[in-house]
RNA sequence: GGCCUCAUGGUCAAGCGGUUAAGACGCUGCCCUCUCAAGGCAGAAUCCGGAGUUCGAGUCUCCGUGGGGCUACCA
């Protein structure tokens, strides 16, 4: 079998989206995964949309998502150039073949003659007029240096068929496709054209592409059967969506790859959760590092229905990948997060990382949790006042200079040494472990709830300021 | 409007003629527990509708309904 080679061909028109992230995902795992290639072509023949930076954006979200490219216009290749603006002779060369060929013909028409030929419900439909020019006519057009296009030849009658690995069958009636503008007047070839040339010259064997191009095929294919060339197998993907009838794009101001990284998401999760939407291992594993998608991946798992992006879902494995790192990978991978917050330089972030590894599934989560360590002061005591832990104010009272006394006894100030001394003081008072380290708790946190317990907290604001705290509330008390 | 296409819980999904219709997220409850989490256990919740085919249909066929796409000198 020939070596499999598939290409992603966005159009640098803005950010690279969710969408035309996943259809780059899928067209590496199936070339990796067949050892083939991946091959990255900028589809720029719309000089209007185009828009300044997304070329480069492009390229920084496949290299940062790990979805690396055999072949790029910033890499080079045996088949460029692999950006279409640079081939815009290719196209006019091969486009006169199939002139030729009888698969397309020059249009002379100009826009007011075509403005006439729409229907009552508005739409066009182009009457092949040019196509019945003479020879000579054509040649004293084009001496004469009349504007034109070039367009498709599609039969009058009979049905163009394919066979797409996920879809199946397809046919289309040749009578249902327009005789399509091929090169435009500005001589720029148009997607519908450039896309088969630049696949067949690249020697892409599978296209892998979004389902907007399902039945727009059979006009590919007449013109790959014109050239006489071999017709690429197809693989198209289902759409994802933002709700059940809109579809997820940028326009509409939805989240791209970089503004889910920019929220604190493991950018591994971005992938893996993305791979999931409208593919299946078809196992009960989800949580899967792109090495593990490739060997996984499998056209069979290929759903054929639009798929609803749901970021609660996406949260959850960020949060799973969070849990399972290291307390320095999580100190190294948050740490714009972490210098976010109050206490980046005052507390030892490897026992933050610990603190929150189980408790957060975004990076952005961080401040919040932790800034109490830095923000402590006046507090309601009703805190100390806690029914199931059988606590109040006046416990606290008589809990609070005992442990202020032991603390300041202690030599080392860690989880176990302040452990024992908390423990000790269960016993001496004759209460209940609740209800000592729900005090001491409250008195060093003045929070209802925190990240860690008693330990932890102690532990992380060290000796000085957890006496200094637990003197506060004290105070507070006795007001 | 015409053509292409899709349809299992709220969401992602498994299923490929015979199952108590997996699993996950989310949700609810319980356990654990110094709080919040994590973890463990349990629960509620799905085959779009109607005709066929068949002994038997979520699975096959047709029709309808609903969604998406194409119908651009956009991709």
């Amino acid at each position: 079998m020939e070596k499999v080679r598939t290409r992603f061909a966005p159009s640098p028109t803005g950010y690279l989206h969710i969408g035309g992230l996943r259809t780059a995902l899928y067209g590496f795992l199936f070339a990796k995964k067949h050892g083939g290639d991946f091959i990255l072509r900028i589809e720029d023949t719309d000089t209007a949309r185009y828009v300044e930076g997304s070329v480069d954006i492009i390229y920084d979200t496949l290299k940062d998502s790990g979805i690396i490219y055999d072949e790029g216009p910033d890499i080079g290749g045996n088949f460029g150039p692999y950006i279409q603006s640079e081939r815009k002779n290719i196209y006019l060369e091969y486009a006169k073949k199939l002139i030729e060929l009888g698969g397309a013909y020059y249009c002379f028409c100009a826009p007011e003659r075509i403005e006439t030929l729409k229907d009552k419900e508005g739409n066009l439909r182009y009457d092949k007029h040019c196509l019945k020019l003479s020879k000579e006519e054509i040649e004293e057009n084009l001496k004469k240096g009349v504007p034109y296009v070039i367009r498709q030849n599609v039969p009058e009658k009979g049905t163009g068929s394919y066979h797409d690995l996920v879809y199946g069958d397809i046919s289309v009636d040749y009578k249902d496709i327009e005789d399509g503008i091929l090169i435009k007047s500005d001589g720029m070839p148009t997607y519908n054209f450039a896309n088969v040339i630049d696949d067949h010259l690249m020697g892409i064997t599978h296209v892998i592409r979004g389902t907007e191009y399902l039945s727009s095929t059979p006009k590919y294919n007449l013109m790959y059967d014109a050239f006489g060339w071999e017709r690429p197998t197809y693989i198209h993907l289902p759409p994802i969506m933002k709700d059940a009838s809109h579809k997820l794009s940028k326009r509409n101001g939805d989240a791209s790859y970089e503004d889910f990284v920019n929220k604190g998401y493991v950018k591994e999760s971005i992938i893996n959760y993305i791979a999931l939407l409208g593919w299946s291992p078809k196992t009960t594993q989800e949580k899967m590092s792109l090495s593990e998608l490739i060997e996984k991946f499998s056209l069979e798992g290929i759903n054929k229905s639009p798929a609803i992006f749901d970021e609660t879902k996406m949260k959850w494995l960020s949060g799973e990948y969070i849990k399972e790192m290291s307390d320095s990978e999580f100190v190294e991978k948050a740490d714009r997060f972490l210098k976010e917050s109050k206490v980046y330089g005052k507390y030892d972030l490897n026992k933050i990382a610990a603190l929150l590894k189980t408790r957060i599934e975004i990076f952005s989560e961080i401040p919040d949790k932790i800034n109490f360590l830095e923000e402590f002061g006046e507090f309601d005591i009703a805190l100390f006042t806690h029914k199931k832990m059988k606590t109040d104010t006046d416990i606290a009272k008589a809990v609070l200079p005992r442990a202020r006394e032991k603390f300041a006894k202690l030599d080392s100030f860690n989880f176990d040494t302040i452990h024992s001394a908390v423990m000790e003081l269960v016993q001496e008072m004759e209460l209940k472990n609740g209800q000592v380290f729900w005090t001491i708790r409250v008195a060093i946190s003045g929070k209802e709830s925190t990240p860690g317990g008693v330990m932890e907290i102690a532990e992380l604001l060290g000796k000085e300021e957890t006496l200094r705290r637990i003197d506060f509330s004290i105070n507070l008390l006795n007001k």
